[in-house]
DNA sequence: GCCAACGTTGGC
DNA sequence: GCCAACGTTGGC
């Protein structure tokens, strides 16, 4: 059982979207380290932090977890899809995508908010130029982050 | 729209 | 295998 903060612009797939949908193939990862992860690593039950970026609040918006294995990237061979990879063949993929089920929305933690705790100032996500759209999460950032969570429905 | 950070490509 | 040029990400 392993943990995961997975980036998803909210104009493509939100949290939203992903909650109206048993899950959503997690197209479009075309970075070798975030296709790694998800081919070595994942593995169905694994929790993930939804988290919307690219857009006006980025921040952590909902849970999900890992609900496929690792599988072709249909969009690689697409020629229309704004994911094309024109190296890639169909015996050879390049790149694959998991199934990620949503399991609940959450109050948005934001980019800001995460970075007033010290407890979470080794995430990777809030280190310097980070851009990898898939990251590790260690349990204790886990535990931190879903305590915060489940405290807010007391503090409001 | 800007730009820092970082990844990829390709000539040599 | 080096590294300059170029492309992309993503917060601001």
């Amino acid at each position: 059982m392993a943990y995961w903060l997975m980036k998803s612009e909210p104009d493509e797939v939100s949290i939203d979207d992903a909650l109206a949908q048993d899950s959503v193939a997690w197209f479009g990862v075309r970075n070798y380290q975030a296709r790694n992860f998800m081919r070595d690593q994942m593995q169905p039950g694994d929790g993930v932090l939804f988290y919307h970026s690219s857009c006006a609040e980025p921040g952590i918006a909902g849970i999900a977890e890992v609900c496929s294995t690792a599988y072709p990237d249909h969009t690689q061979f697409d020629p229309a899809s704004h994911y094309y990879d024109a190296k890639s063949t169909q015996e050879n993929p390049r790149w694959i995508m998991v199934d990620v089920k949503a399991l609940r929305k959450t109050r948005l933690i934001s980019l800001n908010e995460l970075r007033t705790h010290p407890e979470l100032e080794e995430m990777l996500v809030l280190k310097k130029g980070s851009r990898l759209s898939i990251t590790p999460v260690t349990p204790q950032e886990w535990q931190f982050i879903t305590e915060q969570l489940a405290g807010a429905k007391h503090v409001r």
